[in-house]
DNA sequence: ATTTAGTTACGAATAGATTCGTAGATTAAA
DNA sequence: TTTAATCTACGAATCTATTCGTAACTAAAT
């Protein structure tokens, strides 16, 4: 399965994030970040389901839409394309330049140190 | 300063890997991955110096070109992007991702750890 | 039944990136 | 000086994604 490309993997984290919805409430979503016609919305959510990135149903007049493919496996897939053209493959190295950034917030650093004990625990 | 387009992004590492190279020798190292014409590396090239991503200086009848941006710098401006785009601006969340990935290296989660020592030590 | 509001389907316009053909310029060699 | 090889500059073609106008359709309200 081809990657969403960046129009569609906004639509795509709207309706993760909310749940099956309407071209209405996606657009009025998008809108809120830039302002954006509904007969685009429209469409690019239609060639999605025509690609087999989105599923529909009837619904009175409209239709109700819902991802096809997780989350998960579109970051994993997106990640690994974006590891090979702007770090050479390496994941560490990516790892790397993350961790040392300084704006990288406490909590965050938190999370994943604390992720790295448990899985030292499982061993 | 506006991010790299892919292709432009081919380029560049191309040229922070090897140093500063002629459009052959870079065209040379692109072809061995995908096939490319001659001129579309050199158009690439031009329009990457009118925008200030690249510089050169004349050497016989042709050019040397070289990197005007940072390798760092520009990993770390796409990854930002890369990172609002996709994974709705957690740093953590990508850094779990990968780390819970199964086929990251060994030698890849050692550094990773080794890092994070050394950055307990520097408190 | 007619009107109205919301929705879909379709096709065209736009925009940006990529690709490459061709003509002219430059350099080195014969 | 002429030729041959290489390189540059330019513009056009192509491709993909995005945007939106318009017309047709649907359902509900009057």
């Amino acid at each position: 399965m081809a990657n969403p490309t960046p129009a569609e993997l906004e639509i795509l984290q709207i309706l993760w994030s909310q749940g099956d919805s309407k071209v209405q409430a996606v657009n009025d979503k998008l809108c809120e970040q830039k302002p954006v016609g509904y007969t685009t919305t429209l469409k690019i959510m239609q060639i999605m389901t025509e690609k087999g990135l989105l599923g529909r149903k009837k619904d009175g007049k409209s239709h109700i839409y819902y991802p096809l493919i997780k989350q998960g496996d579109t970051q994993t897939s997106l990640l690994d394309k974006f590891i090979a053209s702007a770090f050479g493959g390496s994941k560490s190295k990516l790892v790397l330049q993350l961790l040392g950034s300084k704006d990288i917030s406490k909590k965050e650093m938190q999370s994943i140190k604390q992720f790295l004990e448990e899985q030292e625990k499982q061993k």
